[in-house]
DNA sequence: ACAATATGGGTGTAGACAGCATGTC
DNA sequence: CTACACCCATATTGT
């Protein structure tokens, strides 16, 4: 796009920034622009401009929102989409001199009175949604708004309420400075023209990246140049017969990047459990060391599961896995510990692809198709293109390099579809139900509209109304509308206002799903009945268990049997029974996220629990902090609605 | 006779945001 | 409509 007239080198030290910012940046070494950013800088990002810049993941996205923030009349606030990210920015803007900080997320938090006093506040999208929600006056002040991964827009679920905040945001504060950071993707010029931004687009990175499909004991990568690897050449000297081609491919291609060029390697794959048997196969490979062994003692200092344990196993090896089975505080220590070069490698699933800054001088991926229950896909180009754009470790390497392990039938299908392929476009999700539901409702609840309408003329500063018609979404808000008023969230008053009840605006402000909502207050009106003896522990955690904002436990056929026994023998505790169950299947599935919660509550320990219902530690982790969540919103609605059920308390205390 | 290996059926499969009020090192 | 690695039980083959 603008590429074309770059004016020579920008230096920082010209830019109008304090002095100490202006020492801090030189002493950190730097002090020219990278083009993108000197882009970024010509697009106004200095002068309060709206900018869109999308640009790979490494070329200075955090300069840029740092330049945004502290050139903005005003204070600033960074979104992202990962609490790990949040974390992440809240302690490199730390690091700069003479600004104050905060951070907000679900799981830490700066303190509310004091948010409105920082010049940077990080937080998660969906955090932001709830401040507005819950009309928190700091985000009315906001100068700037930077908003990191903008391309989530696209994303399922969560999409809808970023497109949603960002046109709230600019209600509330008319006229901020937005600036927004996208990976690559095929229509950036959308979400410009959307924000009413400038576009900067470049492909730009510090470290060049080369890509290439590994097939048949070599890769050619798309800048021309060929690797050649020995699969098999390592201890043992041969490949023993029936071994797997593409792990074995994987293997000669992770050994050649640390041994042969002394870099560190990333091997993303498909499942959980093929993540820990690579990380099992390469520890083979011993490419432990002291400083490794260190790593795993604070992992296994952590806890007792064997999954802890495992994991420190290989790490002595200098080899760890990362999915989302493993406890946040394990995935932490094996960032960190990678980051700071005391590990190899890191066989993850795509959690690591989206996650934190995480460079290896090679990424090897093996598998590009996924499990989605009865066939297989390929993983979107996008999610590809984030796993090799972790190849490059600035200031260490020439060059990074991506590998795809293909084989000679798949080669040229992998080339064309990921190598030479651009990403998918950004598509709003808004259309989804589930998501108007709750947004609609948090539009009225919020007082930004009180009728159809008004509601549509709401929804037409959003990314989905920028490129449809917002009139294609008045059926369904209508029949959204209509569900609310079923539910006791709005009312109607027939000359078409609409108002939300005390129980909506409840339900929006605790950030349930007004499906959760209306489950929780069903479910406690039948434990008011229930009175007595019948409503325990179980009950409270049965019923937040089975509300769409809990994640589904899967129940294997093995257990299946004993916990149909078991739910038999609690029936009479459930303010569902089994034989009430719309679904029956995934009610079974709710009672054994209850039991494992309940087990939880009475004190089981989490190694116990973890290997009696073969689930991992990070998924009773996250698991428990829903629970804590919902049973929170269900305090909130039975006091509210004034259904008195103690347990709930009681529960929650345990928790 | 008994162990190593082959065959077959069954199973399970990525990820992760949010409220709120105390208590604690 | 489409996979596939792993686990386990049982069948088959080898010495």
């Amino acid at each position: 796009m603008r590429s074309g007239h770059q004016k020579g080198v920008m230096h920082v030290r010209d830019l109008p920034l304090p002095a100490p910012v202006l020492d801090h940046y030189e002493s950190l070494g730097i002090e020219e622009l990278y083009p993108p950013q000197a882009e970024a800088v010509e697009a106004g990002v200095v002068d309060g401009d709206r900018v869109v810049a999308a640009i790979p993941t490494a070329s200075g996205k955090t300069l840029v929102a740092e330049l945004a923030m502290l050139t903005a009349d005003g204070p600033g606030l960074y979104i992202c989409p990962l609490r790990a990210l949040a974390r992440e920015k809240y302690e490199s803007f730390s690091a700069l001199p003479g600004v104050s900080v905060g951070i907000s997320t679900g799981d830490y938090d700066s303190p509310a009175d004091e948010l409105a006093d920082h010049d940077i506040v990080v937080a998660t999208s969906e955090k932001v949604d709830s401040a507005i929600r819950n009309g928190a006056d700091w985000v009315s002040d906001l100068a700037c708004v930077v908003v990191d991964e903008v391309h989530l827009l696209g994303a399922e679920g969560r999409g809808p309420t970023l497109e949603v905040t960002l046109a709230n945001l600019q209600r509330r504060a008319p006229g901020v400075q937005i600036v927004a950071l996208s990976a690559t993707v095929d229509n950036p010029e959308d979400i410009a023209d959307w924000l009413d931004a400038d576009l900067v687009e470049s492909t730009w990175r510090p470290v060049d990246l080369r890509t290439g499909v590994y097939a048949d004991g070599s890769v050619e990568f798309n800048d021309g140049t060929d690797l050649s690897v020995g699969v098999g050449e390592g201890e043992d000297g041969e490949i023993p017969d029936g071994e797997d081609d593409e792990t074995e491919a994987t293997v000669a291609l992770v050994d050649d990047a640390v041994n042969g060029v002394g870099g560190q390697c990333l091997a993303f794959v498909r499942s959980r459990r093929e993540a820990e048997a690579l990380a099992q196969r390469l520890a083979h490979e011993r490419l432990g060391s002291e400083e490794a062994d260190a790593v795993a003692d604070d992992l296994t200092a952590v806890d007792d599961t064997t999954t802890g344990q495992r994991l420190a196993d290989c790490v002595r090896d200098g080899v760890a896995f990362h999915h989302a089975g493993l406890r946040s505080t394990h995935r932490a220590v094996v960032e960190t510990a990678f980051r700071n070069r005391k590990l190899a490698v890191i066989c993850a699933t795509p959690t690591l692809a989206a996650g934190v800054n995480v460079p290896a001088r090679r990424v090897v991926v093996r598998d590009q198709q996924r499990y989605t229950g009865s066939q297989m896909e390929y993983l979107p180009v996008l999610e590809v293109h984030q796993m090799c754009g972790r190849a490059g470790r600035p200031h260490l390497d020439p060059y990074g390099e991506a590998v795809l392990v293909g084989d000679e039938s798949s080669k040229a299908e992998l080339d064309e579809r990921y190598v030479d392929a651009d990403p998918e476009a950004v598509e709003s999700k808004l259309r989804d139900r589930n998501a108007l539901r709750t947004h609609v409702l948090s539009i009225v609840a919020t007082g930004f509209a009180d009728s159809r309408e008004t509601v549509l003329d709401v929804l037409g500063a959003t990314f989905y109304a920028h490129r449809t018609p917002v009139a294609e979404l008045s059926g369904i808000v209508d029949t959204v509308i209509t569900e609310l008023v079923g539910m006791e969230m709005l009312t109607d008053s027939g000359s078409g206002t609409l108002a939300a009840t005390d129980l909506g605006a409840q339900v929006s402000k605790q950030y349930v799903a007004p499906e959760t909502g209306a489950r929780i207050v069903a479910g406690l009106r039948r434990a008011v009945e229930m009175r007595d003896e019948s409503v325990t522990g179980l009950t409270v955690l049965q019923l937040v268990a089975d509300t769409p904002d809990m994640q589904d436990t899967y129940l294997g056929n093995r257990e299946r049997a004993a916990m149909y026994q078991f739910a038999r023998a609690h029936d009479a505790e459930f303010t569902v029974g089994m034989n009430d169950a719309e679904e029956f299947e995934r009610w079974l599935e709710t009672v054994k996220t209850a039991r494992i919660l309940h087990e939880w509550t009475e004190g089981e320990s989490m190694e116990t629990i973890v290997e009696n219902y073969r689930i991992g530690p990070g998924d009773l982790e996250s698991r428990v902090e829903r629970t804590e969540w919902l049973l929170g919103a269900a305090d909130a609605l039975a006091t509210l609605l004034d259904l008195d059920v103690p347990e709930v308390g009681r529960v929650r205390s345990r928790l």
